[in-house]
DNA sequence: CGAGAAATTGAATCAATTCAATTTCGGTGG
DNA sequence: CCACCGAAATTGAATTGATTCAATTTCTCG
């Protein structure tokens, strides 16, 4: 079955400005689209791809969302990424030519798989296309230097408030609302993704909109003073003490 | 100057199996000495690299350490890397043509450089080599999903049991011994990694040493029983109690 | 509608931090 | 070579933010 068929194209994508289409131009779309490999959706719960299985693809995620994880050597899962539509999935997988997360689709999902020699072979007559996977890798390490910074250095109130207001502007450069948006993950998945317990992130979220910041109806979230959210993300302005923490 | 009369080869260096040079063939390797652009030494304190900078190089530690560190939003720093030989430096900076760490040396080091233009080109040329650079990053993506890990689901002495057993292996791949080592970073400075304080770092050291784990000798570290610290940095045989961690 | 999963809330506990006081180390200048 | 000074490290005591344990309540969806 050709693509062409299942329309889907990235010219036509709405998330194209996130993705490896970035800065390439007609023909190089028309040659990205050719490999583009079509996939049936994913429901809830499904496995996009297992940890220590073969390489073989990249994935764009074009509906729904994902949540990637490790194994821990005792059997427990730690969260290492949400996807949302227009990221690119299985970066760690170039080293050992394996993949060493999972991912999993939080809700019904549907994705472009880049068969990653075809791409390659494509990228070798496009420079532009390797630069922008490159850049894609680059971005998703300094990504990984914020979150180790986040988790060193910030209280659970601080982690929750960044989580909340970075997913609102990942969802603005998506087209979507950043005032009220649904979670598709868990609270349970939110803690483990932060280093928090679920009965932390419950107990925030009701304080949060005991102090007027959200309103919370399950998984909906309304954001209400998102401004004071990024200040109170960074640790300033606490308690209406409009000091900056000190700094030693 | 050429690189030849300061003897810079990546044939003749000894940690070319864990830089660059994995996997290329001599006409290749010949084409990426060319490009390698002398340093002189940097002393201990001295920025190899500054955030929000413009992006020129990748670096390739030669001898000597490094850490690299990113600023909080209340200007603290941090660290989310230790550099030691063969290890490269700024891939951080390629999406956004900025460093977005900044790197500095722990004592007298050396390093290559490796103009990321030029590079470039010559990647152009040589597919391996372009899979090597696309390797490295996918390997580093991986070592911050593992700390992500690290740093939400072990405790203190599990972090710093990690962090002494994977200094050790690194040591170990360097050729270096690996049962006896300086520590070329602060106890500050690996608190400050592994999202601990100093006086903790001091507290685990001491305990490890009365367990007869490790000897301490102010920054000489000796290993006396890796197999137990790699036991006990997974959560595993604690208080001489040989059941695994309930995993729920 | 009903059962299991997810979320909430309170109380008790604890691992690591903070605060505080020395001690030791490392480098510099006389 | 030693004395000195600031930085680094150690150790103890008190404190605390987040967890753990426990008990419901509220969703979700087959």
């Amino acid at each position: 079955m050709k693509n062409s068929e299942l329309s889907i194209h990235c010219q036509s994508c709405s998330f194209s400005h996130l993705c490896l289409p970035v800065s390439l131009n007609s023909d190089e779309l028309d040659s990205l689209d050719d490999i583009i490999e079509r996939k049936r959706p994913l429901h809830k719960h499904d496995y996009l791809l297992r940890a220590n299985t073969p390489f073989r693809s990249l994935y764009a995620v074009r509906t729904g969302s994902f949540k990637s994880y490790v194994a821990t050597a005792d059997g427990q899962e730690q969260i290492v990424a949400f996807h949302l539509p227009g990221d690119l999935i299985g970066f760690d997988a170039l080293s050992s030519n394996c993949y060493t997360s999972n991912t999993v689709a939080l809700e019904t999902a549907m994705v472009c798989e880049l068969p990653y020699q075809t791409l390659n072979e494509v990228a070798e007559r496009f420079p532009k296309l390797r630069n922008q996977i490159m850049s894609h890798m680059s971005a998703e390490i300094e990504q990984n230097h914020q979150m180790m910074m986040l988790l060193n250095k910030r209280t659970a109130q601080e982690r929750l408030l960044h989580f909340l207001t970075h997913l609102a502007k990942r969802f603005t450069e998506r087209g979507y609302s950043s005032k009220e948006f649904n979670l598709t993950m868990t609270r349970n998945e939110i803690g483990n993704y932060l280093g928090l317990t679920v009965e932390t992130i419950s107990r925030l979220l009701t304080r949060f909109q005991k102090e007027q910041l959200i309103k919370v109806d399950g998984k909906l979230i309304s954001i209400l003073d998102f401004d004071a959210m990024v200040m109170r993300s960074q640790g300033k302005f606490e308690h209406d003490n409009p000091t900056q923490r000190m700094v030693v």
